[in-house]
DNA sequence: GACAATTAAATTGTACACAATATAATTTAG
DNA sequence: CTAAATTATATTGTGTACAATTTAATTGTC
C-alpha cells in the first residue's frame, strides 16, 4: 500500500512555487516602481524588447496569459506612454503593440536593474541556471497536461 | 568587464517561477472547483488541518499574506460554511479562525485530489522532493532581502 | 491609572488572473 | 458566393494580492 500524499503545507511543491513567486515579485517591485511598471507590465515588455510589434494574442502565448488579462494591462502601458497598440490593416481583429521610445529607453534601467537584483540574490549563477531549467522541465510537464490537452482524468486506486 | 544580465524572458527565473505557479494553481482548479475552493482556500485549509483555531495573523505568517488579502478571503470561506470567525475573548483585536465539519471533511477529499494529481504530474518523487528543496532554498534568501529586513540596497557598478 | 505607542483587523484603491460570454472580422464549406 | 465555423479581442464578474490608511484594543511608561 502506497504512502498517502502529505498534506502538510510546507511539504507542497506549488505552495514553495506560490510563494517564491511573489516574494520575487516584492523583490522586484521599488526597482519597477521607480520604472512606473507592474511586475506583469514588465513581462510584456520583456517581450517587446525582444520583438517589438507583436499581437495581444501572441504576447499572450508567450506569457501564458489571456485576453481578459492583458487587454486592460495593455491599455494601462498605453496610457502610461509605454506602448501604442494598433488594429493591424490587414486582419482588422488583430492588436499589434509597439513600444514607444519611453518604452524602448526602459530596457536601459531594467538592465540596471538586473545587475542589482543578481547582487542582492547572491547565489551563484551555475545554481540559478540549474534551479531555471528544472522549474521550468516542470513547467513543461504542466503544460502538456493543461494546454487545452486532455483533462487530467488518471485516476489512482 | 562582467557580461551584462539577460534580459531574454525565457532566461529570468523570475517568470520560470510566474508561470509555473501559475500553472500549477491551473492545474488543481479543477480538482478545488470541485470542492468549492480556491487554490487561496485551500493553502487556508492545509494551514488550519495542521493547527485549527489560529489567528488571521498566524495564517498570514505561515502564507506570507496580509489581513488586506485574508479578511476577506476568510469571509468567503466563513460564508460557503468551510470555517467560522470569532473573536479572541482574552484580546478582543485578534480574529481566531475554526475550521467547520464540512471544513474539515475537505481533507479527505483534498487528499484524494493530491494521489490524482501527483500520478498527473508524473514525475519521479525525488526529483520532485530536490526542487522544492531548491526552490525553497531561494524563498529563504528572498526572505531575509525583503521580510521587513534592510531594503535591497546594494550598488553594481 | 491615564496616555502615547503598538498591535490586529478591516477598509480602500489599484492591478492582476481567468472563466465565461459577447462582438466583430475572417476563413471555410458547400 | 454565402452561411456557418473559427478567430482575435473586448467585456463582465469573481477572487486574489498588496500598499496605505483607519479603527479599535492592548501594552508600556511615567
Amino acid at each position: 500500500m502506497p504512502d498517502r500524499a502529505s498534506l502538510k503545507l510546507n511539504d507542497q511543491i506549488c505552495f514553495a512555487l506560490y510563494a517564491t513567486s511573489h516574494r520575487m515579485t516584492k523583490l522586484y517591485r521599488p526597482y519597477l516602481s521607480r520604472m512606473g511598471l507592474t511586475y506583469p507590465q514588465y513581462l510584456v515588455l520583456l517581450v517587446l524588447w525582444e520583438a517589438d510589434g507583436l499581437t495581444l494574442k501572441e504576447i499572450g502565448r508567450r506569457l501564458y496569459l489571456d485576453s481578459g488579462t492583458l487587454t486592460p494591462l495593455l491599455k494601462r502601458l498605453e496610457r502610461n506612454g509605454h506602448v501604442r497598440r494598433a488594429r493591424s490593416t490587414t486582419d482588422e481583429r488583430e492588436v499589434h503593440v509597439h513600444l514607444t521610445d519611453a518604452g524602448r529607453a526602459l530596457q536601459t534601467d531594467a538592465g540596471d536593474m538586473l545587475e542589482e537584483l543578481i547582487c542582492d540574490i547572491d547565489m551563484p549563477a551555475e545554481d540559478v541556471l540549474r534551479l531555471r531549467r528544472d522549474i521550468v522541465g516542470l513547467l513543461e510537464r504542466l503544460l502538456t497536461l493543461t494546454d487545452d490537452g486532455a483533462p487530467p482524468l488518471r485516476r489512482v486506486v
